[in-house]
DNA sequence: TATTGGAATATTGCATACACATTGGCTGCA
DNA sequence: TGCAGCCAATGTGTATGCAATATTCCAATA
């Protein structure tokens, strides 16, 4: 009986349930602090308390909640303040990357780049929202890929991914788009030199910009925890 | 000694389980693409399969095995290669903690720094190489603090923590506590002078040393599976 | 009245049982 | 002989039950 359309088992439950909480968490649906009871979760997801398990286990690896031992997951703070921490560790990581990656790419690592660089001007012009960010997305892959080392590049990815859910809104500010490019072109020109320290100074900022279009989301989550 | 693996429920069964699989992986006695069953892990550990997935799901997430949905799991390949990586990401995360905590760090954290380097001299007489370990954790953790980033002081420990097997065959190099100890010194004052960049550039180059330090080990890796 | 001890409750940690997907092999047909 | 499709076996994903431990509340005592 297949009588509501989802996605059917190709996702696992223990996943949707981990992409579901994650989403509730960082758009301040459960607050921080909040505790996170299994049987109640298993029984909001009409689903048992293992899955459930599963997926706080992964939450509490990248941080979105807090695991004690026999005493319960609970919501980790989650205020302005810990928001730009987590972009802070994120700008150094994408920083790191493009510093490295300015030193190793090949030549042909570099056209590509600034191929998808290139690219991207289509999607700003007719206000594609979606599609930049498709392009932004392969974009930052490309400068990992571009470290040759495929931890930092399986690492940097997760780290993204679990920003994920904040970046969503951030693009949607007006002027963004038009913004994020032009930096992207200066990151592709100090690539393109190699120059790995500047590419890396360029990053930070990059990311800084960024974090700053969250302001005023931040300031809400604060807001609702209080 | 508590220090030693408490045989009682004081660690969780999972916890136990993470790391005499994390040890046996590191060490190579577990090669790299082996089949990770859950059943046959549970009886060697004397537990069910839940223990042993809860410990699977964490060491996916630290990168020493694969999970492939509906597949079961595999342990990670293990090159000498990516064992550098791993290295690498690691020597970059501290040196980008040492870079802000130069900057950040309040005269109070400067001087605690200092006096766990000091301390540290008599473990080093000694060639008492445990409580040295113990002192170099504290050292960097002093430094980690000291970048008034609490995410960042949350993902640089378990980095470390995923660190932790490799290095510990690492400080019984003959020589090596001396020259750790040394460098150590260098990474003080450059944290004294709020050089951060210098600070940095110190602690690639401490880290490079450290993981020159497993060559031999990797090596050996690199021979059991293949 | 405040504090402490203990029992009751609730919730986690672990074990076991079941359902279903994936895989490898086997059979039948071209 | 080779390939397609089916079937069984293996093993993961999920559900449920049990045991151990943390928390809470209440009562007894100082």
């Amino acid at each position: 009986m297949k009588s509501e359309p989802d996605v059917g088992p190709a996702m696992l439950l223990s996943d949707r349930i981990r992409l579901a909480l994650a989403d509730e968490i960082t758009t301040g649906a459960l607050l921080p602090g909040a505790q996170l009871d299994e049987q109640l979760l298993g029984d909001r997801f009409g689903a048992s308390r293992t899955p459930v398990r599963e997926a706080l286990r992964q939450l509490a690896a990248s941080g979105l909640v807090e695991m004690r031992p026999r005493r319960g997951a609970v919501v980790a703070e989650m205020t302005a303040e810990r928001i730009f921490e987590m972009f802070e560790l994120s700008a150094e990581i994408e920083a790191m990357c493009i510093r490295l990656a300015a030193w190793r790419m090949t030549p042909v690592e570099r056209s590509a780049l600034r191929q998808i660089h290139e690219d991207s001007a289509f999607a700003v012009a007719r206000g594609d929202v979606d599609e930049y960010d498709r392009l932004n997305w392969r974009f930052h892959d490309a400068i990992y890929q571009g470290t040759h080392n495929a931890y930092i590049v399986e690492q940097a990815k997760a780290l993204r991914e679990r920003m994920a859910a904040f970046r969503r809104a951030q693009l949607r500010k007006s002027g963004r788009p038009e913004r994020s490019r032009h930096e992207h072109g200066e990151l592709v020109e100090a690539v393109m030199r190699g120059d790995g320290e500047e590419a890396a100074k360029l990053m930070r900022a990059h990311m800084f910009n960024a974090s700053s279009a969250l302001e005023g989301f931040a300031r809400q989550v604060e807001k609702k925890s209080y």
